[in-house]
DNA sequence: CGTACTGTTGATCAAAGTCAATTGAGGTGG
DNA sequence: CCACCTCAATTGACTTTGATCAACAGTACG
């Protein structure tokens, strides 16, 4: 008998995309990487207010090859990143809230790729100059931009690695656990659950994998009882289970300290480690 | 009949690394995102010649998880970006000359992957105070070697796609198309043909296959005369007949030969966004 | 000379793709 | 309110790509 079908999870739903707290889910990721003070949160935060749009789901955040005016921060809702070849259309990353879409654009000058809405997303556009301004006068901030673009990179490593080497299942298992601990970085998974907007068509899709295949491999993991995605509600009863099923190591995350994130981050790190111009 | 057999081959072949020019390879392939000028490329010359080291075939030229002193750039010789795993070892990109490959740990704080000398390579090792040296009189060279990560990142998105939509013969046909594009980017690919010292074992891997099927795979290229590797080299005869078999589309190296635009688009950039050296 | 690596080939088998069809929810126009 | 449509999820039968297992040959090398 399966624990985790519909009855189980409904009780505690409210299906509304988490609320943000204080300080933008951005800020809040950026205490992984070197905690902020509060004058800075500020500054961010007033940053990101300049310019926020409503995209709707389905809709095209950033269209591959756009000249690149300003960079996107997501404060909400989820999309995900897609290239389209000749060969079809290929999800080549997720975007949760918090997320920085296009930094790399600025500078190769053409976005090699689109980011399109997954569910209805709240969008932070910083233009050139904003950007220029927070350097100038936070620069610990916009080298946290830094940071999180070249986290991604390793995430785009992982998901190599991922579809190479695991089958299916795994796979998918995988990317349940990547994001879930993408979630908690920024606060938005909790009791083992979160809200789940991805259909198993993309999931299949990022994952390398047919529709049907996705289906039946989430099956699988429903009866093994690892995870429950219903509802557009995933639940993952047991973590450790499911990290341990698919051999998800967070390291490629390059969060300082996985069993105490949040209360480490609150500390002030001394100046040499988030100095980058240390002395050699 | 075979046209790429050893006898087509052999008489053109001098079995050695093609020598560097006047220029260094990554300055020769940083022209490809803004032309450098005279003193520019003397000073990236200067610096890397400061400090370069031989390292042998098979050896560990960055190892995972150390800390980030200095950046490795390649001189010569081919390296390849490899994820230890529980799951194993996997190939997630290939280092040519001119690669930089450790920019991204300097900020992420320790290197999530390692790289690995496929043949002798020779690298320029720019540590910290000279990176800040080069920026501080040069930004537009240092600029530079963030396109060059950025582009890297790109390569890495594409290797998502060609894994995911594309069959043995067609991954490994898109790998090579790739290479000997970077290769041209640096003047390594001349006479439809360079050295290839890359093992069908190491494309297999790179390319999510088993080195049985690598190997079937290959063959099937050469029946098809399109690729031929003999003696540790490799011959396209025709280019763009490959780049069609496979469906090549080089956008995503982001080569910018074409318009001037762009490069005055580079010239606006935030300070900080070329600067690795903010005050914290 | 043995040892190890690379390339090669063949037989067998399983994981995943393809094709086809059904259900159910949600949305929309008449 | 119902007929109709689309999309997501689901299931089954069949096919195929590529993995697995098992050799073996050529070469380099200590």
């Amino acid at each position: 008998m399966p624990i985790l079908d519909r009855a189980a999870i409904s009780p505690l739903q409210p299906p509304v995309q988490q609320p943000e707290r204080g300080s933008s889910a951005l800020a809040h990721k950026l205490h992984h990487h070197a905690p902020l003070t509060r004058s800075e949160r500020d500054a961010l935060r007033k940053l990101l207010d300049r310019n926020i749009r409503t995209i709707a789901a389905g809709a095209t955040i950033v269209e591959a090859g756009s000249p690149p005016n300003e960079i996107s921060v997501i404060m909400s809702g989820w999309a995900c990143r897609v290239k389209h070849g000749s060969c079809g259309r290929q999800i080549v990353a997720v975007h949760l809230p918090g997320d920085i879409c296009d930094f790399n654009a600025l500078i190769t000058g053409a976005a090699d790729t689109s980011v399109e809405a997954i569910d209805t997303v709240r969008v932070a556009g910083i233009s050139r100059s904003g950007l220029r301004e927070l350097s100038a006068s936070y620069p610990r901030v916009s080298q946290g931009f830094w940071w999180d673009s070249l986290v991604s990179a390793s995430v785009q490593r992982e998901w190599i690695a991922n579809i190479c080497q695991r089958d299916a299942q795994r796979r998918i298992a995988h990317l349940i656990c990547e994001i879930a601990t993408r979630l908690d970085l920024v606060g938005l998974f909790e009791d083992n659950r979160c809200p789940f907007p991805l259909t198993q068509a993309n999931l299949g899709n990022a994952c390398g994998i047919t529709t049907e295949h996705a289906n039946r491999s989430l099956r699988h993991l429903k009866a093994l009882e690892l995870v429950s995605i219903i509802d557009r509600w995933l639940v993952v009863p047991d973590r450790s289970a499911l990290a341990a099923f698919c051999d998800f190591d967070p390291a490629f995350l390059h969060v300082r300290d996985h069993s105490r994130q949040l209360a480490e981050s609150a500390r002030e790190l001394p100046a040499t480690t988030i100095d980058l111009h240390a002395r050699v």
